[in-house]
DNA sequence: ATCACTTAGAGTCACGCTGACTTTAACAGT
DNA sequence: ACTGTTAAAGTCAGCGTGACTCTAAGTGAT
């Protein structure tokens, strides 16, 4: 920032690995989807299908590059509009992934190509208008095992959808994310559902309710759930803040401590 | 990253708008010195002197350009060493920053830039080895006053320290981070002011202490600090991993709640 | 209509952590 | 020996949590 790159302009081929990196935004999108075993909800993202070199036929975030007219952010949303059809309401950073060994096969003169990658969930509703899908060159994968058994995801693509898991399952311990993945009304079950998909345990039904009908954020609608076999659960209303907080923020590492 | 920039090599000026922004790593590197005033410890930072336009004579983040044979944060260490002469043990990324205000000078034909930035934490041991200092076009603020009164920092660096500041207290919360603030050997009562003085806030030192106590990392040895006025205080040792995580990760917003 | 079954939702209790506070121990300086 | 100051340990009430029990309110089968 207070030096400048030399110019990029007039540079001929043998200058090419001395020019800068160039800049990439990918997206992780996590959505829930019910588990074709269980039915319960578990973490799906789309992935797009790579058309060229490298890693052609494998599965990648979707992506693109970033032009000179948008944000960051921004620039995300058009990638992700164009590639997936989707446009989430919950949409932060996530890191930037900059290592040399990105591609996984040191191809001489292949550009280096610095991600910065976004995160975002969506609601089931969302979840279903996606661009393309009549060529499956664009699917939803289960967050946990995308490309296993197919060689992989492209790039260092399956690290960074881990990382995004991780990221993901700190944040709702602490942050109000987990509206995202549901419509505007939902029973106290179907939020413990969600955080039973992305915790991964088991949470005991009366002490979630405890802790949730003494967070202001929810709100009791008179509103009840009909048409279930048994009786009706009271509906709930998400009034906080859509997205919190302007940047980002994250949680605890496993080893949880408290103030010092 | 699923599709490829338009080649730069020939591009006429018109073009250039059109050219994907160039890659700048810049970094805040926390310290604690004393106060002036009160002789406390308080978060001061460096920051170089700007010697071209834009923003000339401005203080601004140590930073500069990314190589192609470089990760990301060797490139940090690389600039920190060449600008500051600092080589922290603590560094993590903050965030990418890339608005299109950022140089809230919007000239005509300049480059856009994006900054990922990091932070780093060093200890008064190695922050007294700064190259250039008789020159003064490298000095160190205070963290939360910088640039005030001399028409700010340049770029948007006043806010992107002002987030690594609220990164850094929340994070001291939850990470066992505080002791790459101190030696290898404190007492009780300089972590404790390392707290106070990031947090802005005065602890119970008997309820400090036995948080602390109960912490496996804190390990007591059989030395005491001898030299004071008063009882001698025992001096503790940090015996946990230097950097707990590979990754990123941060804490709670204000609005701080558990599980929901 | 009655009963069995299931889920919603409220209540109870012991435990651990925390903040506020008190008490005792150990040193330096006069 | 006395005083002032800090280190370090101890006490106590309050709060949130996990584990668990109990009651209410529906559906479906007999």
């Amino acid at each position: 920032m207070s030096t400048t790159y030399p110019s990029p302009f007039g540079a001929n081929v043998s200058e090419r690995a001395q020019l800068p990196p160039t800049l990439a935004i990918s997206t992780v999108i996590f959505a829930l989807r019910p588990s074709r075993a269980s039915g319960k909800p578990t973490l799906w993202l789309p992935l797009v299908r790579r058309v060229k070199e490298p890693f052609k036929g494998q599965w990648a975030l979707p992506g693109g590059p970033l032009t000179s007219t948008e944000s960051l952010e921004d620039a995300a949303r058009r990638n992700l509009l164009e590639t997936t059809g989707l446009a989430p309401e919950y949409l932060e950073q996530l890191y930037a992934f900059g290592g040399l060994d990105r591609s996984s096969r040191p191809e001489r003169g292949a550009q280096r190509v610095v991600s910065i990658v976004y995160w975002a969930l969506v609601r089931p509703t969302e979840a279903v208008l996606l661009v393309d899908s009549e060529t499956d060159n664009v699917a939803w994968h289960r967050a946990d095992t995308a490309g296993q058994g197919e060689g992989g995801l492209a790039f260092d693509h399956r690290e960074i959808v881990d990382y995004a898991l991780w990221r993901l399952r700190n944040k709702i311990e602490y942050a109000q994310i987990a509206y995202h993945f549901l419509g505007e009304r939902f029973t106290l079950a179907q939020l413990r559902e969600v955080y039973e998909a992305i915790l991964g345990r088991t949470l005991d039904p009366a002490n979630f309710r405890r802790q949730l009908t003494s967070t202001p954020q929810i709100e009791a609608t008179d509103e009840f759930l009909e048409g279930g076999r048994h009786r009706p659960p009271r509906l709930y209303r998400y009034v906080g803040p859509p997205t919190p907080y302007p940047a980002s923020d994250h949680p605890h590492p496993s080893t949880s401590r408290s103030t010092p």
